[in-house]
DNA sequence: ACAAAAGTGTTCCCGTTACACCCATGA
DNA sequence: TCATGGGTGTAACGGGAACACTTTTGT
């Protein structure tokens, strides 16, 4: 066997997404704790090695519920990270030489998208912190976490272009349109005119509106609406456009 | 370490399309030779395992190359494939053992696309045969050859969609307008009115007309057009919506 | 009364669609 | 002269953009 080929760890990473209160994407980070290892640098996405005998999108979605406590969350591989320096940095090796108990140079990795709402109670049972931060707070993080992250907000905007349905993965079951109005525009930085929006989102025959409307804001109470997959699955291959 | 963790080879397979003269996508596929292994089974996707020091898209780059003498070709790394049994057929151990000198059990592949004037001359320095074959008469491939290519024909209408100007790369640098719409519905089989499609297209600054037309045909010649890259990168990020 | 957002209606514009019509060429 | 495709023109349609106007609620 020629010994220049790669034998090497595999690991899958999650860049998971949330929409906050103020309009803001968010992004789940965990924090482990490791002997001798400083806490603050122990942020980074949250991770696993494959296994032997497992999928990568198995691993990603035991990743998930290892996070969240989730079953089964929408999830969406993006991309294979494998630059050999990716895990070259004296501190991330010694890192992986504790968390690993094993002496790791190289390691690629398979990075994965997913949505939650923000709302739902986070569970895990392998992270003692996991915490949401807006994608522009993000802290310097591991490897090639970074990029990863940056990657991956193109990856999402290109996602619900192609699939406008998984944008309900960030809302509550019931929203108002102007809310699902700012989740939209963070995503796509394009102004619409909030009225169109209004009238072309309420004319979609997948957008619900139930009796429920707002209470105790110093305005017009808005609509609140739910979204139904059923009738839009029958309907819409995409909408928007 | 636990070793529950896999400790793999990691490959790239390529999926290099070209469009023929009788308006069929095509795809270029490999066959070695190797002792005591019957040719017919040895068609195959091209592909390498990457070495320890060798980025996946590098190595991609390294195939294409080997594959066809051309230097830099467009590119896109679209999905890894590591189902734990895409490599466990009786068959293709075997294959792998003669081909690598080395017992491979499982092995991760991640797929890229790529796409090649399929009038262009095809100089590899790796492999003895290398065919066009029309996407609709590949053969049974070994591994999960057939469901990587399945896959990257969604990827390739995914990826003209988002950047109109690779569909380009499949046509000779001067061509009619019936040529490009000929591809562009081969791609995306809707029925679009050539008339429409025709003054479209010549609208666009970046499709040039040249002095040369069709000889030869029985009836009025066509006009040939070359695109011009500049022209499209100045004006436009997408077009054809 | 005022601010702020909900919700509806109207008009204009522009790109797509359907289709008619003429042109050029070989058989 | 006919068939085939090249190439241009035009009119109808429809969705999006801009924006006016009314409604509702709290301060």
């Amino acid at each position: 066997m020629n010994q220049n080929f790669i034998h090497t760890y595999v690991s899958v990473d999650c860049v998971v997404f949330g929409f906050d209160h103020e309009n803001r994407l968010n992004i789940l980070l965990v924090q482990r704790h490791v002997d001798d290892v400083p806490l603050e640098k122990q942020i980074k996405l949250p991770g696993s090695l494959i296994f032997s005998d497992e999928d990568v999108d198995d691993a990603a979605q035991r990743v998930l519920h290892e996070l969240t406590g989730i079953k089964k969350m929408v999830l969406k591989q993006f991309k294979c990270f494998a630059d050999p320096m990716r895990a070259s940095n004296a501190h991330d090796i010694k890192w992986m030489d504790q968390e690993y108990k094993h002496h790791i140079d190289r390691i690629i990795t398979v990075a994965y998208l997913s949505l939650c709402k923000i709302d739902h109670k986070i569970n895990s049972t392998k992270y003692e912190t996991v915490d949401w931060y807006p994608v522009d707070e993000v802290p310097l993080l591991p490897f090639d976490h970074n990029k990863i992250i940056n990657e991956s907000l193109m990856e999402i905007r290109k996602w619900i272009e192609s699939d406008f349905s998984i944008i309900f993965e960030l809302l509550p079951k019931r929203f108002t349109i102007r809310q699902l109005y700012q989740l939209y525009s963070a995503l796509n930085e394009k102004n619409i005119d909030i009225k169109n929006f209004h009238k072309k989102i309420s004319s979609f025959p997948y957008i619900v509106p139930l009796d429920e409307i707002q209470k105790d804001v110093s305005h017009r109470a808005a609509r609140y609406y739910r979204f139904d997959a059923k009738i839009y699955k029958k309907n819409n291959t995409k909408l928007i456009k």
